[in-house]
DNA sequence: GTCTATTGTGACCGTTTCGTTATAACTTCG
DNA sequence: CGAAGTTATAACGAAACGGTCACAATAGAC
């Protein structure tokens, strides 16, 4: 999933400079260019990584931090300090950010401690999952997780990114119903705006593709009013 | 069969209480205290594993870590930064760590550490480790790794070393799901900083070298939103 | 240094996929 | 039964994505 990005920095060159090349990486950027809206946005936005400035307008970089660690926020910080303030680079560190960058900084180095920050990331969270089998199976139906690929009674179905995702998210928790709002928040993001109505199109085609009778299914199943769920009548817990 | 631990600490007191614990463990420890020793230790040592200080005479950790990947060595390495060296451990993550520890740290911290590296390692290794073999090979197509050269239906394919190592690293795991950004990480090392395009391009040229109907491949297959994967259809395990 | 092979980047185009809409079918409850 | 609310289905256009090619940049050989 694309990662996002949030940039609190109050000049617009620097800010346009970072937004662009981080878009250029394929990230999805929001800007902003004052330091108690950024806050907000920080806390409400479920972003991935926060570049921050540590002068900026109305509150500073560093309560920034230290805001959003005492809040329990855990999302790393880069932050950009001024050449020689190296006591702010110690305060902030110690507010809680994860690395620093300094002014007048090369685009290349920005990007390089971007990645390096979100592949920390990735490597606490991988440790979690690891007692995780890598296959689900039900009856005739069979989830292979790294490999991204369904087999229905052994043979292959073909399923796109986003139809995999979701069946896998309700595939995890057999019997449990989620709402439509729920799955979109799981499976497309929590920035994701949009219509409920979407999940129906995708639950449709999904069965269309799985079931042996659509309208009859046997895995995907309605709950009326509520949302849907993934049957856990012929559940088998995965391989070991 | 024991696993074997490289301990690189110029600090005689951690080290032994390290190598002690390791030892107690049931591992195979060989101790060591000045970067370019270690450095070659590691290079001829076939080790499972390195504990790798940052700070050492001769030649500094991160060093160490940038040369035994750039060797292509990839011995799981844990690191251990001083507690407010936050940049430290970014950039050794950068040069290729997989975890890191901070002094002063717990006994019980870093052998579950070094527990969970060593699984984590195994887990993937797992299938390679069991056939290691120097040939891979998936129908007409043969992969020759110490010799890197590939043969399609008995003739040798004039592949760069960027389509090699790209092939290679993918065919390694035939069927599982590799990102662009993953491959870039995997086969460009984790300082590169470049375009997720990139792959494409390579992924192309591999493909109107190896394919008979490139816009139709057989190999090097397309996952569509996530990124390439080498087929499993006519998987069979090199040779022993 | 020059020449060549390799690699990275940009542009364009075709395809796949997705979100939306419209309409039909079904469920619930009065 | 009929009405209101909810879900299913099919179809369409837009957007995202990947394939391809050409060219520029870079590295490597000589």
């Amino acid at each position: 999933m694309k990662r996002r990005i949030l940039v609190i920095e109050d000049d617009q060159d620097i800010n346009k400079l970072v937004a662009m090349n981080l878009r250029d990486m394929n990230y999805e950027v929001e800007s902003c260019d004052d330091g108690s809206r950024g806050l907000q946005m920080a806390l409400t936005g479920s972003f991935d990584l926060i570049v921050l400035d540590v002068m900026l307008p109305e509150m500073d970089g560093l309560e920034i931090c230290r805001q959003l660690r005492s809040a329990q926020q855990l999302t790393p910080i880069l932050m950009l300090t001024a050449k020689d303030s190296e006591a702010d680079r110690v305060v902030g560190l110690e507010m809680g950010a994860d690395d620093y960058l300094t002014k007048p900084f090369s685009v290349r180095e920005l990007l390089a401690r971007v990645k390096a920050l979100l592949r920390r990331v990735e490597m606490l969270t991988a440790k979690q999952q690891v007692v995780e089998s890598d296959e689900l199976r039900f009856g005739n139906l069979e989830i292979r997780i790294s490999k991204r690929q369904v087999m229905l009674h052994g043979r292959p179905v073909d399923l796109t990114s986003t139809e995999f995702d979701l069946l896998l998210y309700m595939a995890r928790q057999p019997g449990l119903v989620f709402s439509r709002s729920q799955l979109l928040d799981k499976v497309w993001g929590y920035h994701h705006t949009g219509y409920e109505h979407t999940v129906n199109s995708h639950i449709n085609r999904l069965r269309t593709k799985l079931e042996k009778d659509p309208s009859n299914p046997e895995y995907v199943l309605t709950v009326w009013g509520v949302g849907y769920k993934f049957s856990d009548a012929g559940a088998s817990t995965g391989a070991h």
